[in-house]
DNA sequence: AAATTCCACAACCGCTTTTCT
DNA sequence: GAGAAAAGCGGTTGTGGAATT
Protein backbone atom coordinates (compact mmCIF):
# COMPACT_ATOMS: atom_id res chain seq x y z
CA UNK A 1 0.00 0.00 0.00
CA UNK A 2 3.29 2.12 0.06
CA UNK A 3 2.22 3.58 3.49
CA UNK A 4 4.64 4.98 5.84
CA UNK A 5 5.21 2.87 8.44
CA UNK A 6 4.81 4.65 11.83
CA UNK A 7 8.15 3.89 13.03
CA UNK A 8 9.91 5.41 10.03
CA UNK A 9 10.41 8.66 11.15
CA UNK A 10 13.51 9.45 11.96
CA UNK A 11 15.26 10.09 15.66
CA UNK A 12 12.70 7.96 17.67
CA UNK A 13 14.19 6.12 20.96
CA UNK A 14 14.62 1.97 20.62
CA UNK A 15 16.04 -0.81 22.59
CA UNK A 16 14.68 -1.31 26.25
CA UNK A 17 12.36 1.00 27.98
CA UNK A 18 13.19 3.49 31.30
CA UNK A 19 10.84 3.32 34.30
CA UNK A 20 10.24 7.08 33.58
CA UNK A 21 8.83 5.98 30.08
CA UNK A 22 6.88 3.64 31.61
CA UNK A 23 5.43 5.93 33.82
CA UNK A 24 4.85 8.53 31.29
CA UNK A 25 3.21 5.69 28.88
CA UNK A 26 0.80 4.49 32.14
CA UNK A 27 0.08 7.98 33.36
CA UNK A 28 -1.22 8.72 29.82
CA UNK A 29 -2.99 5.43 29.37
CA UNK A 30 -4.49 6.00 32.65
CA UNK A 31 -5.90 9.27 31.89
CA UNK A 32 -6.84 8.80 27.98
CA UNK A 33 -7.36 5.06 27.50
CA UNK A 34 -5.89 3.15 24.87
CA UNK A 35 -6.07 3.43 21.30
CA UNK A 36 -4.92 5.78 18.10
CA UNK A 37 -1.22 4.79 19.24
CA UNK A 38 0.34 6.89 16.48
CA UNK A 39 -0.62 9.83 18.18
CA UNK A 40 0.14 8.53 21.93
CA UNK A 41 3.95 9.61 21.81
CA UNK A 42 3.11 13.47 21.27
CA UNK A 43 0.64 13.78 23.69
CA UNK A 44 2.73 11.45 26.57
CA UNK A 45 5.87 13.10 25.64
CA UNK A 46 7.50 10.39 24.51
CA UNK A 47 10.34 9.79 21.94
CA UNK A 48 8.94 6.41 20.80
CA UNK A 49 6.86 5.42 17.27
CA UNK A 50 2.92 4.41 18.41
CA UNK A 51 3.45 1.05 17.77
CA UNK A 52 6.01 0.44 20.56
CA UNK A 53 4.48 2.08 22.76
CA UNK A 54 1.03 -0.07 21.73
CA UNK A 55 3.56 -3.29 22.59
CA UNK A 56 5.03 -1.52 25.48
CA UNK A 57 1.26 -1.36 26.85
CA UNK A 58 -0.05 -4.53 25.37
CA UNK A 59 3.26 -6.97 26.93
CA UNK A 60 4.38 -5.61 29.60
CA UNK A 61 2.57 -2.20 31.59
CA UNK A 62 -0.81 -3.49 31.31
CA UNK A 63 -1.95 -3.71 34.78
CA UNK A 64 -3.99 -6.82 34.40
CA UNK A 65 -0.51 -9.11 33.34
CA UNK A 66 0.24 -11.55 35.32
CA UNK A 67 4.15 -12.29 35.12
CA UNK A 68 6.40 -15.13 36.24
CA UNK A 69 7.17 -18.26 35.91
CA UNK A 70 4.33 -20.34 34.26
CA UNK A 71 2.37 -22.83 36.30
CA UNK A 72 2.12 -26.75 35.62
CA UNK A 73 -1.30 -26.32 34.54
CA UNK A 74 -0.15 -23.32 32.12
CA UNK A 75 2.46 -25.34 30.83
CA UNK A 76 0.24 -28.25 30.01
CA UNK A 77 -1.97 -26.29 28.64
CA UNK A 78 0.67 -25.02 25.84
CA UNK A 79 1.58 -27.87 25.04
CA UNK A 80 -1.65 -29.26 24.31
CA UNK A 81 -2.90 -26.54 22.43
CA UNK A 82 0.20 -26.22 20.47
CA UNK A 83 0.15 -29.81 19.00
CA UNK A 84 -3.90 -28.72 18.07
CA UNK A 85 -3.02 -25.25 16.85
CA UNK A 86 0.46 -24.54 16.47
CA UNK A 87 2.24 -21.48 16.56
CA UNK A 88 -1.27 -19.30 16.77
CA UNK A 89 0.07 -17.59 20.07
CA UNK A 90 -2.61 -15.05 20.20
CA UNK A 91 -5.37 -17.86 20.69
CA UNK A 92 -3.02 -19.88 23.09
CA UNK A 93 -3.04 -17.00 24.99
CA UNK A 94 -6.40 -16.29 25.05
CA UNK A 95 -7.04 -19.51 26.75
CA UNK A 96 -4.39 -18.58 29.30
CA UNK A 97 -5.76 -15.40 31.42
CA UNK A 98 -3.97 -12.90 31.73
CA UNK A 99 -0.90 -14.15 29.77
CA UNK A 100 0.39 -12.51 26.58
CA UNK A 101 1.08 -14.03 23.09
CA UNK A 102 4.45 -12.63 23.56
CA UNK A 103 5.12 -14.03 26.94
CA UNK A 104 3.65 -17.17 25.65
CA UNK A 105 5.95 -17.14 22.80
CA UNK A 106 9.14 -16.56 24.25
CA UNK A 107 8.43 -19.21 27.17
CA UNK A 108 7.91 -21.95 23.92
CA UNK A 109 11.24 -21.24 22.30
CA UNK A 110 12.89 -20.76 25.19
CA UNK A 111 11.64 -23.93 26.98
CA UNK A 112 9.27 -25.62 26.13
CA UNK A 113 10.78 -26.28 22.83
CA UNK A 114 13.74 -27.34 24.01
CA UNK A 115 12.10 -29.83 26.34
CA UNK A 116 10.13 -31.14 23.75
CA UNK A 117 13.39 -32.12 21.59
CA UNK A 118 15.18 -33.14 24.32
CA UNK A 119 12.34 -35.70 24.82
CA UNK A 120 12.77 -36.91 21.23
CA UNK A 121 9.73 -35.20 19.98
CA UNK A 122 9.63 -32.96 16.87
CA UNK A 123 8.45 -29.60 18.39
CA UNK A 124 6.17 -28.37 15.34
CA UNK A 125 4.12 -32.00 15.23
CA UNK A 126 4.98 -33.18 18.65
CA UNK A 127 5.14 -36.21 17.11
CA UNK A 128 8.59 -38.54 17.54
CA UNK A 129 11.64 -37.49 15.74
CA UNK A 130 12.65 -41.35 15.56
CA UNK A 131 10.84 -44.43 16.24
CA UNK A 132 11.38 -45.67 20.08
CA UNK A 133 12.89 -42.38 20.95
CA UNK A 134 9.65 -41.37 23.05
CA UNK A 135 9.85 -45.00 25.07
CA UNK A 136 12.68 -43.81 27.63
CA UNK A 137 9.67 -41.24 28.73
CA UNK A 138 6.73 -42.71 28.68
CA UNK A 139 7.24 -45.71 30.28
CA UNK A 140 5.03 -44.69 32.46
CA UNK A 141 6.84 -45.80 36.25
CA UNK A 142 6.03 -42.80 37.29
CA UNK A 143 8.89 -40.60 36.79
CA UNK A 144 7.04 -37.84 34.80
CA UNK A 145 4.14 -38.18 36.24
CA UNK A 146 2.10 -34.77 36.16
CA UNK A 147 3.76 -33.87 32.88
CA UNK A 148 2.17 -34.36 29.71
CA UNK A 149 1.84 -37.54 28.00
CA UNK A 150 2.94 -36.95 24.58
CA UNK A 151 1.97 -40.37 23.59
CA UNK A 152 -1.64 -38.97 23.83
CA UNK A 153 -0.84 -35.75 22.22
CA UNK A 154 0.39 -37.79 19.13
CA UNK A 155 -2.52 -39.80 19.43
CA UNK A 156 -5.15 -36.92 19.05
CA UNK A 157 -3.21 -35.05 16.31
CA UNK A 158 -3.53 -38.29 14.12
CA UNK A 159 -7.03 -38.60 15.01
CA UNK A 160 -7.63 -34.65 14.61
CA UNK A 161 -6.67 -35.08 11.28
CA UNK A 162 -8.34 -37.91 10.16
CA UNK A 163 -11.29 -36.19 11.48
CA UNK A 164 -10.54 -33.60 9.58
CA UNK A 165 -10.06 -35.10 6.15
CA UNK A 166 -13.92 -36.10 6.87
CA UNK A 167 -15.62 -33.17 8.15
CA UNK A 168 -15.59 -34.39 11.44
CA UNK A 169 -15.51 -33.09 14.55
CA UNK A 170 -13.21 -34.64 17.30
CA UNK A 171 -14.65 -35.42 20.52
CA UNK A 172 -12.33 -36.67 23.68
CA UNK A 173 -13.79 -37.67 27.07
CA UNK A 174 -17.05 -39.42 28.10
CA UNK A 175 -20.36 -38.60 27.20
CA UNK A 176 -21.34 -38.04 30.86
CA UNK A 177 -22.45 -34.05 31.02
CA UNK A 178 -20.36 -34.32 34.29
CA UNK A 179 -16.66 -35.15 32.25
CA UNK A 180 -14.71 -33.16 30.92
CA UNK A 181 -14.33 -33.17 26.98
CA UNK A 182 -12.77 -31.11 24.63
CA UNK A 183 -13.81 -30.81 20.52
CA UNK A 184 -12.24 -29.62 18.17
CA UNK A 185 -15.05 -28.22 15.87
CA UNK A 186 -15.03 -26.39 12.36
CA UNK A 187 -16.60 -22.71 12.07
CA UNK A 188 -18.64 -22.75 9.03
CA UNK A 189 -17.75 -19.40 6.88
CA UNK A 190 -18.54 -17.91 3.83
CA UNK A 191 -16.62 -19.34 0.80
CA UNK A 192 -13.40 -17.77 0.12
CA UNK A 193 -12.04 -17.55 -3.06
CA UNK A 194 -8.85 -18.89 -2.12
CA UNK A 195 -9.96 -21.64 -0.41
CA UNK A 196 -10.75 -24.10 -2.79
CA UNK A 197 -9.82 -27.09 -1.06
CA UNK A 198 -13.06 -26.21 1.51
CA UNK A 199 -15.53 -28.30 1.94
CA UNK A 200 -19.00 -26.86 0.41
CA UNK A 201 -22.04 -27.27 1.49
CA UNK A 202 -25.76 -26.37 1.76
CA UNK A 203 -26.08 -22.67 1.58
CA UNK A 204 -22.85 -22.33 0.01
CA UNK A 205 -21.15 -22.15 3.11
CA UNK A 206 -17.78 -23.59 3.94
CA UNK A 207 -16.23 -24.98 6.57
CA UNK A 208 -12.73 -23.55 6.63
CA UNK A 209 -12.09 -22.40 10.48
CA UNK A 210 -11.84 -24.24 13.64
CA UNK A 211 -13.31 -23.58 17.16
CA UNK A 212 -11.80 -25.29 19.99
CA UNK A 213 -14.16 -24.70 22.70
CA UNK A 214 -13.67 -24.78 26.33
CA UNK A 215 -15.55 -23.77 28.84
CA UNK A 216 -16.32 -25.43 32.44
CA UNK A 217 -18.90 -27.44 34.23
CA UNK A 218 -18.21 -25.95 37.39
CA UNK A 219 -17.68 -22.47 37.14
CA UNK A 220 -20.21 -20.34 35.25
CA UNK A 221 -18.07 -17.51 35.74
CA UNK A 222 -15.32 -18.72 34.05
CA UNK A 223 -13.70 -16.43 31.58
CA UNK A 224 -12.43 -18.29 28.35
CA UNK A 225 -14.87 -17.36 25.57
CA UNK A 226 -16.18 -20.14 23.80
CA UNK A 227 -14.82 -19.05 20.35
CA UNK A 228 -11.04 -19.34 20.12
CA UNK A 229 -10.90 -16.84 17.07
CA UNK A 230 -10.48 -13.87 17.95
CA UNK A 231 -13.00 -11.15 16.32
CA UNK A 232 -15.52 -14.20 16.38
CA UNK A 233 -18.62 -13.50 18.09
CA UNK A 234 -21.98 -15.33 18.76
CA UNK A 235 -25.70 -14.66 19.04
CA UNK A 236 -26.60 -13.21 22.81
CA UNK A 237 -30.18 -15.20 22.53
CA UNK A 238 -31.20 -18.34 20.77
CA UNK A 239 -31.91 -21.66 21.72
CA UNK A 240 -31.82 -22.89 18.36
CA UNK A 241 -28.20 -24.64 17.18
CA UNK A 242 -26.93 -21.97 14.47
CA UNK A 243 -24.41 -21.54 12.05
CA UNK A 244 -22.12 -18.90 11.54
CA UNK A 245 -21.62 -17.16 8.80
CA UNK A 246 -18.80 -14.16 8.05
CA UNK A 247 -20.42 -11.43 6.22
CA UNK A 248 -17.81 -9.11 5.74
CA UNK A 249 -16.74 -7.28 8.40
CA UNK A 250 -19.28 -8.50 10.68
CA UNK A 251 -20.14 -12.32 11.59
CA UNK A 252 -23.80 -13.60 11.78
CA UNK A 253 -25.76 -16.15 12.80
CA UNK A 254 -27.85 -18.62 10.96
CA UNK A 255 -30.13 -20.73 12.97
CA UNK A 256 -31.11 -24.02 11.96
CA UNK A 257 -34.81 -23.87 12.02
CA UNK A 258 -36.61 -22.11 9.02
CA UNK A 259 -33.16 -22.13 7.23
CA UNK A 260 -34.54 -20.67 3.75
CA UNK A 261 -32.22 -20.12 0.83
CA UNK A 262 -32.43 -16.19 1.64
CA UNK A 263 -30.58 -14.21 4.00
CA UNK A 264 -34.13 -13.61 5.89
CA UNK A 265 -33.14 -15.89 8.93
CA UNK A 266 -29.67 -13.96 9.10
CA UNK A 267 -29.81 -11.58 12.45
CA UNK A 268 -26.86 -9.01 12.74
CA UNK A 269 -24.47 -9.39 15.90
CA UNK A 270 -24.21 -6.08 17.65
CA UNK A 271 -20.36 -5.22 17.63
CA UNK A 272 -20.17 -4.81 21.19
CA UNK A 273 -21.64 -8.31 21.91
CA UNK A 274 -18.34 -10.19 22.90
CA UNK A 275 -17.36 -7.31 25.67
CA UNK A 276 -20.46 -8.21 27.04
CA UNK A 277 -20.41 -11.77 26.62
CA UNK A 278 -22.86 -13.01 29.60
CA UNK A 279 -23.01 -16.75 30.57
CA UNK A 280 -26.01 -17.50 28.90
CA UNK A 281 -24.84 -16.16 25.62
CA UNK A 282 -21.34 -18.72 26.84
CA UNK A 283 -24.00 -21.74 27.20
CA UNK A 284 -25.59 -20.77 23.68
CA UNK A 285 -22.31 -20.85 22.26
CA UNK A 286 -21.38 -23.96 23.59
CA UNK A 287 -24.81 -25.50 22.73
CA UNK A 288 -24.37 -23.48 19.15
CA UNK A 289 -20.68 -25.55 18.62
CA UNK A 290 -23.13 -28.96 19.72
CA UNK A 291 -20.49 -29.29 22.40
CA UNK A 292 -20.76 -29.90 26.43
CA UNK A 293 -18.54 -27.81 28.88
CA UNK A 294 -15.29 -28.95 29.70
CA UNK A 295 -12.90 -28.13 33.12
CA UNK A 296 -10.22 -27.30 30.54
CA UNK A 297 -7.97 -28.67 27.73
CA UNK A 298 -5.95 -29.87 31.05
CA UNK A 299 -8.71 -32.50 31.79
CA UNK A 300 -8.50 -33.92 28.56
CA UNK A 301 -5.27 -36.62 29.76
CA UNK A 302 -5.92 -36.52 33.48
CA UNK A 303 -6.99 -39.54 34.96
CA UNK A 304 -6.88 -41.57 31.90
CA UNK A 305 -3.65 -43.13 30.69
CA UNK A 306 -4.92 -44.55 27.20
CA UNK A 307 -7.46 -41.88 25.56
CA UNK A 308 -9.93 -44.01 27.72
CA UNK A 309 -13.38 -42.34 25.98
CA UNK A 310 -11.66 -41.01 22.35
CA UNK A 311 -14.51 -41.09 19.91
CA UNK A 312 -15.25 -39.72 16.70
CA UNK A 313 -18.26 -37.80 15.43
CA UNK A 314 -20.53 -36.66 12.97
CA UNK A 315 -20.42 -32.92 13.59
CA UNK A 316 -21.67 -31.45 10.50
C1' DA B 1 38.91 -11.59 38.38
C1' DA B 2 38.21 -11.34 33.56
C1' DA B 3 36.44 -13.27 29.42
C1' DT B 4 33.21 -16.04 27.27
C1' DT B 5 29.00 -18.50 26.71
C1' DC B 6 24.32 -19.31 27.71
C1' DC B 7 19.73 -18.05 28.58
C1' DA B 8 15.41 -15.52 29.18
C1' DC B 9 12.81 -12.11 27.67
C1' DA B 10 11.90 -7.44 25.88
C1' DA B 11 11.53 -5.23 21.75
C1' DC B 12 11.77 -4.73 16.81
C1' DC B 13 10.48 -5.79 12.07
C1' DG B 14 7.73 -6.94 8.34
C1' DC B 15 3.64 -8.58 6.92
C1' DT B 16 -1.48 -9.25 7.17
C1' DT B 17 -5.97 -8.01 8.64
C1' DT B 18 -9.30 -4.81 10.16
C1' DT B 19 -11.24 -0.35 10.50
C1' DC B 20 -11.94 4.20 9.01
C1' DT B 21 -12.73 7.91 5.63
C1' DG C 1 -15.26 0.21 -3.45
C1' DA C 2 -10.62 2.12 -2.86
C1' DG C 3 -7.02 3.76 -0.31
C1' DA C 4 -4.98 4.94 4.03
C1' DA C 5 -4.38 4.28 8.80
C1' DA C 6 -4.47 1.50 12.73
C1' DA C 7 -4.19 -2.73 14.95
C1' DG C 8 -2.79 -7.43 15.20
C1' DC C 9 0.31 -11.20 14.61
C1' DG C 10 4.36 -14.15 14.47
C1' DG C 11 9.33 -14.51 13.44
C1' DT C 12 13.55 -12.71 14.72
C1' DT C 13 17.02 -9.96 17.00
C1' DG C 14 19.14 -7.40 20.80
C1' DT C 15 20.15 -6.86 25.56
C1' DG C 16 21.49 -7.80 30.08
C1' DG C 17 22.20 -10.91 33.77
C1' DA C 18 23.74 -15.53 35.25
C1' DA C 19 26.64 -19.31 34.73
C1' DT C 20 30.77 -21.26 33.19
C1' DT C 21 35.55 -21.46 31.78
Amino acid sequence: MGRMPCCEKGGLKKGLWTPEEDKKLVAYVEKHGHGNWRSVPDKAGLERCGKSCRLRWINYLKPDIKRGNFSMEEDHTIIQLHALLGNKWSIIAAHLPRRTDNEIKNYWNTNVKKRLIRMGLDPVTHKPIKPNTFERYGGGHGQFKNTINTNHVAQWESARMEAEARGSVLQVGSHSSHQPQLVLSKIPTQPCPSSSDSVSTKHNTVYNMYALVLATNHDPLWPVSPLSIPGWKVPAVSTNVGQFTNTGSSLSYESDVNVTETNSQIQKIPENYLSNLQDEDIMVAVEAFRTIRCESILELFRGSNDMEGLNKQSFF
